[in-house]
RNA sequence: GUGGGCGUAGCUCAGGUGGUUAGAGCGUCAGGUUGUGGCCCUGAAGGCCGGGGGUUCAAGUCCCCUCGCUCACCCCA
C-alpha cells in the first residue's frame, strides 16, 4: 500500500499548531480592526498577468511561480503574494477611497524549502489605496510594529529607506551600477551575478568582501527629488511622534520591483541573518495603474506567519491557546446518557466532550483528565436509576457531589462561574 | 537551482570494526483499584530501520541511485 505525505515545502497544522495559527490571525485582526481596516479575501488563483506586474526581473515572477494552463486555456498562477491581487480587486470593484484592507492567507512560491521558507506560506498584511499622505505610511508601519509587539516580540528592528520617485530610483540604480562595475574585480562572485540582473540588490549583500565597495557606492539620498525627500522626512517625523523606533538603511532594497519612495522591513534579531525579515512593505504608487486602473497611490506590508512564529519560539513568547473543553461526560451505561447530556449542555452553550466505545470508567476518567475539562459528569447505573449525575471536580479540592439530572445545566453553570476568576471589566 | 549533514516505533533518540527473534524513554492501550483521572507499579500493542538496487554466506550497519528533512549559498516572508 502506498502512503502519501505532504508535497515538499507544505505542511499540515494539527492541534496546538493550528490553534496557534488561529490565535495569530486573531491577534492581527484585533490590531487592524482597531484601525478601521476591512477584510479582503481575494482568490488564490489569478490570471498570470496580474502577477507579472510585480516585476518580470524578480525571481518571484521569473522562476518561482506556480503557474499552469487550466482546462479553459487560461494561463493562471497561484499567487506568490497578495498585494497584486488586492490591486486587481481594487480596479475591478472600485471601493471608495481611501481603501484600507487587511488580508490573511496562503501564498505559493516554488523554491527549495528550508526552515522559515515554505513553498506554501501564510502572510498577513494590510494595504491602503488612494492616498499619498505620508501619515498613511506611518499608520501602516505602526500597525505592523504594534502587531509584532502585541505578540510579545522584543527583539525586532524597523529598518527604513526611501527609494525616491521612479526617476530618482532609475538614476540611482544607474549610478550604483556604474560604481559597482568600476570595482567588479573586487566584488564577490555572487554579487557579480546579482549586478547583471539588478544592481540595487547588490547593496543588500552581507558578504564581507563586498562591504568596502558598497560603502563607497553613491547614496540614495543624493538622488531624492525634493518631493520624495519631503515625503520621507514626514514619515520619519510621524514615526518619532508616535514612538515607533526606526533605523535608516540606504541599502534596503526590497525584492519586488513596484516599490517607490518609502520601503521598510521588520527584522528579528532572534533569527539567522539570512532569513531575519519577518515582513516588510512599502509604497507602490504605480501598481494600480499598471493593472489597468486609475493612477492610485498605495502602501502596505506583509508579514510572514511561519517565520514570525519561529521568532516567537526563539523569544519564548506567544505560546498560543491551551484549548480543551469545560466539561467531560463519563457514561458507563452504554453511552446514550452521555449522548443526551452532552448534547443538552452544548445547546446550553457549554463546551463538552465525551468518550466513545463504552470503555471502562477508569479509561473514561483518564480521557476526562486529558480533555482539560474542569468538571467530569459521571453517569453509571446508580445515577441512571436515581435520575442524578455525579459531578467530580478535576482541578481543585472540592469534593464530588451528586446533582439531580434536571438541574445539571444550571449546576454546571454555577460551578464553572465559581472556578473562574471574575471577568475584568474594560475601563 | 548548487553544495554539506541527517532519515531506526506516534514523538525524542540508542544501536564500536556487517553476525540469530532491532532497543530505551515519553506517549497509547490494558491491568493493579469488580464505579473514579493526576503519582506509582506490572504488562501489551506498535518498526519490511525513508524507498530502490548492489557487495556479501550474512546489511539498520558498506557502496550507488532516489525521495524527504535540514543547514549554507541564491532568493525571500
Amino acid at each position: 500500500m502506498t502512503t502519501f505525505r505532504t508535497s515538499p515545502g507544505m505542511r499540515d497544522l494539527l492541534g496546538d499548531d493550528a490553534a496557534r495559527r488561529r490565535a495569530f490571525d486573531s491577534a492581527f485582526v484585533t490590531v487592524v480592526g482597531a484601525a478601521g481596516y476591512e477584510q479582503i479575501v481575494p482568490p488564490i488563483l489569478e490570471d498570470i498577468g496580474v502577477f507579472s506586474r510585480i516585476g518580470e526581473a524578480t525571481d518571484v515572477v521569473s522562476k518561482e511561480m506556480y503557474d499552469f494552463v487550466d482546462r479553459g486555456g487560461r494561463h493562471v498562477a497561484l499567487r506568490p503574494e497578495q498585494t497584486a491581487s488586492v490591486c486587481r480587486a481594487f480596479v475591478e470593484h472600485r471601493p471608495s477611497l481611501p481603501y484600507k484592507a487587511w488580508y490573511s492567507g496562503p501564498n505559493f512560491r516554488y523554491e527549495k524549502p528550508q526552515r522559515g521558507r515554505q513553498r506554501q506560506f501564510d502572510q498577513v498584511g494590510v494595504e491602503v489605496l488612494g492616498t499619498d499622505d505620508p501619515y498613511a505610511d506611518v499608520e501602516v508601519i505602526a500597525i505592523g510594529w504594534d502587531f509584532l509587539t502585541s505578540l510579545g516580540l522584543a527583539d525586532v528592528d524597523l529598518v527604513l529607506n526611501s527609494l525616491g520617485d521612479p526617476e530618482d530610483r532609475r538614476r540611482f540604480s544607474e549610478a550604483v551600477g556604474e560604481h559597482l562595475r568600476a570595482h567588479v574585480g573586487e566584488l564577490s562572485e555572487q554579487s557579480r551575478e546579482t549586478l547583471e540582473r539588478n544592481p540595487l540588490r547588490v547593496l543588500d549583500s552581507k558578504r564581507a568582501e563586498d562591504a568596502p565597495i558598497i560603502a563607497g557606492a553613491p547614496r540614495i539620498e543624493e538622488f531624492w527629488s525634493p518631493e520624495a525627500a519631503e515625503h520621507f522626512a514626514a514619515v520619519r517625523d510621524g514615526l518619532d511622534r508616535i514612538g515607533v523606533p526606526w533605523r535608516l538603511d540606504g541599502g534596503l532594497v526590497r525584492g519586488l520591483d513596484y516599490y517607490r519612495r518609502t520601503t521598510f522591513e521588520f527584522r528579528s534579531g532572534a533569527l539567522d541573518s539570512a532569513q531575519n525579515a519577518l515582513g516588510g512593505g512599502g509604497r507602490y504608487d504605480g501598481l494600480v495603474e499598471d493593472l489597468g486602473g486609475p493612477a492610485t497611490p498605495g502602501i502596505g506590508f506583509a508579514i510572514g506567519v511561519e517565520r514570525t512564529l519561529i521568532a516567537c519560539d526563539v523569544e519564548s513568547v506567544f505560546p498560543g491557546p491551551a484549548g480543551g473543553v469545560e466539561v467531560f461526560v463519563v457514561d458507563t451505561t452504554g453511552g446514550s446518557e452521555a449522548l443526551a447530556l452532552s448534547t443538552e449542555l452544548r445547546r446550553a452553550g457549554r463546551s463538552v466532550d465525551r468518550g466513545f466505545g463504552g470503555r471502562s470508567m477508569k479509561a473514561q476518567m483518564k480521557a476526562a483528565d486529558r480533555s482539560g475539562a474542569e468538571l467530569a459528569l459521571i453517569i453509571g447505573e446508580d445515577e441512571a436509576a436515581s435520575d442524578t449525575v455525579t459531578a467530580r471536580f478535576l482541578r481543585g479540592v472540592r469534593p464530588q457531589e451528586q446533582w439531580p439530572r434536571a438541574e445539571t445545566a444550571a449546576r454546571v453553570a454555577a460551578a464553572l462561574a465559581e472556578s473562574k476568576p471574575p471577568e475584568m471589566t474594560e475601563s
